[in-house]
DNA sequence: ACAAACTTTCATTTTTTTTTGAAACTTTAA
DNA sequence: TTAAAGTTTCAAAAAAAAATGAAAGTTTGT
């Protein structure tokens, strides 16, 4: 009972270190990872006061990345009878997940870099040869872009089980 | 024509500090991301010194982010007939570039994910309520990450086109 | 073998990002 | 209305990441 108590605890741990790590690698906050990873496998709703205590961070600190992962979209409040403070959840249906944390890259940042894109690529030049190349390496990178956007975009869009769908599309 | 040359520098440059600021969004430093943008939409091989004077960088953070390029195969030397120093170009393909950073980033980061996620999913409890949530939720994610990883590859391997090829593949 | 031309490395400095914590704010219950 | 219980904000501090630059290393031509 004591080492099997142990070996979760250090299962769970390892595994908030490591989606935190992950995180950090493709431009998410540490803590925010960690909060997300730490929600992910709860069975019930955490208190701040919780969060804070297991990993160990301000309250600040945690206000803040629950904040940012609200505004993701990839967790909630939730309100328990009879309870003051606020308790919160992640999403746990990964498909959802992935189609969330999708959009709003793409809102936020591929987005804005498409606008960009255009911009420089639309400059109109046909003097020198860098110039030429210039404009079309901006081009063609604008529309490859565009398309995997695009693509994103359609795949997400089976909403239920896109993962298992893309599946079967690409091996047929 | 003096109008023209402004606009393709500033053009130009608002390519980079584009470029570079959605690699810092997306894990990989800005000067990195800011030479492989240079390379990207430079005719020519480009020397270190040249990349040295356009980015405004020193020598040493030139040369370990050229190496970190080229560790990653986006980025190749090139030597010139009759010159001692070093050129460098970009990938220029995007097809061919997006499959290296896949094939890398699933290499460096999601492999070694995979691994702990297996790892920590292969705790052995059906104790308590919590064990049991943690056990099935790392489960799902190792096996959604590992078809993900694996529906990448599968794309990525009709190397040539493989984007057009997909958005066909997804229309249908 | 030597030195000129060039590149790489890495300890130190700088910059950027993240975290803290205390004050301000909000909500609820009595 | 008040105070207790809680949450949010943000200027300042700390930590992490990136950049510098000078010394060490390498390559090439004579």
């Amino acid at each position: 009972m004591y080492i099997c108590l142990m070996e979760f605890k250090e299962a769970k741990n390892k595994f908030v270190q490591t989606w935190g790590a992950l995180g950090s690698q493709w431009g998410i906050n540490k803590t925010m990872a960690q909060i997300h990873a730490l929600l992910m496998v709860s069975h019930e709703p955490v208190s701040m006061e919780d969060i804070m205590e297991e990993l160990q961070i301000s309250r600040g600190n945690a206000s803040m990345n629950l904040r940012a992962l609200m505004d993701w979209g990839i967790v909630y409040k939730e309100y328990k009878a009879g309870e003051r403070r606020e308790f919160f959840t992640a999403e746990k249906d990964l498909d959802e997940l992935a189609v969330k944390i999708s959009r709003e890259r793409s809102k936020r940042e591929i987005k804005p870099a498409l606008k960009v894109l255009k911009e420089v690529s639309s400059i109109k030049s046909d003097n020198t040869e860098a110039e030429k190349h210039f404009v079309d390496q901006t081009t063609k990178l604008y529309d490859f872009v565009l398309k995997a956007d695009n693509v994103l975009d359609k795949i997400t869009e089976y909403k239920d089980n896109w993962l298992a769908k893309l599946v079967v599309k690409i091996m047929k």
